[in-house]
DNA sequence: GATCGCCTCCATCATGTGATGGAATCATCG
DNA sequence: CGATGATTCCATCACATGATGGAGGCGATC
């Protein structure tokens, strides 16, 4: 049985599928608490009851985001392991951080909700479990952290979470960072790439050559 | 002329004080939008009333925040300068790592709040100028990435923010870190410092190396 | 065309929240 | 003590926001 979140997936021009796109962008901005079902309603078109009809309660919709933009993140994290598979490390990581930039680049509101959600609690507690668990998992193996993506080391968990959090931070953190940097936005991405790849890729490198 | 600001930190106990405090812990919890100022007043202990009396409008007293955990970081980031200046650039950065991250293990609403003023927008836009740009200046030429802290190249920029972010991330995400890991509070931390020390300072000793 | 069900909007409610006025309390100083 | 100013709290307001009921419209099916 689909749920109404697959559903809405499918059909890009239904009512659902045009309110879970704006909810994104919103909550992304804003965050839970700042954002108000009425300019997700505004910035659709529509009247707020027309939103309570499809989606029910304001955390419903929320949480259908968040679910909504971990199915994407996943699907994206498998397509970088098929390109990246059976390289040597450094090239893997390179590419990864290349591809998965350029992704999150074009989805902000992907990294923006992650990070709002790992920084800022929420007044009502969500029942929703966070998918992050799995996905250290999947990355720590394709990193070569470890072997076992059930039963990862906190250490790797650490190292992993570093990684995918700076790719984050440039991304959701645009508006700040690149007014500082006086950078249009496309060198601003590709800075951020570099300077990603040319921190991040050497420790891991180093200790991965000591071991063979 | 002092500020009220500095006056309220002159006097922990006073009012005022003890208000700038709670607000600082909650505001850090919830950001701006997440938070109510009867939530501040009642762990405070107090009518809303008196906090309007003391801090005038929310926006006010959030500012005042914002002002107050800078201060506080920049202090910080000084103190940190004079304990490793001199030293080789590995030696610099791995105390500078272990000093920060206690630091901001010890006041976590200052990398949560740092972090919802970088990801997250507020619907009413501040007239503040946040002391980021001067803080990277300063810690980019600690780092040795240049010699003008006025005149900082993106590149470097951008190289300090991953460090800083890094360990924000960690500090500011131990509530959904954590438990990942299942690591106890102590053994956390330690993973967060060996961790950013692991990943962070090879990548700047090599190119060190290679400049000399 | 009549009926039915789905969708949308207008009007409205209940509550939460920021903010204020004014009375009461307290400390200080002559 | 009495006066003055500073501080605190109670009562209340105005508004934003989440949510709902019900009327109207629209298309499909018979």
């Amino acid at each position: 049985m689909e749920t109404r979140l697959e559903k809405a997936r499918k059909d890009p021009e239904s009512m659902k599928a045009r309110i879970l796109a704006v909810a994104r962008r919103i909550f992304g901005e804003y965050g839970f608490h700042g954002t108000t079902t009425r300019m997700i309603a505004q910035d659709v078109g529509i009247d707020i009851s027309t939103l309570h009809y499809h989606w029910g309660e304001k955390k419903d919709l929320y949480e259908a985001v968040i679910l909504d933009i971990n199915t994407d993140l996943r699907r994206s994290l498998i397509d970088v392991e098929t390109i990246i598979h059976g390289r040597p490390l450094a090239e893997r990581m390179a590419i990864a951080i290349d591809v998965m930039t350029d992704y999150l680049f074009a989805h902000p509101e992907v990294s923006n909700l992650i990070l709002l959600r790992y920084f800022g609690k929420t007044r009502h507690e969500s029942s929703l479990d966070f998918k992050v668990p799995e996905f250290t998992g999947d990355i720590a193996r394709s990193m070569g952290l470890t072997n076992d993506p059930k039963n990862i080391p906190p250490r790797a968990m650490m190292e992993v979470l570093t990684v995918m959090n700076a790719l984050h931070n440039f991304v959701s953190g645009e508006n700040f960072f690149r007014p500082m940097t006086g950078l249009q936005r496309e060198d601003y991405i590709l800075a951020a790439k570099e300077t990603l790849k040319l921190i991040l890729i050497p420790a891991f490198v180093e200790r991965d050559r000591m071991r063979s």
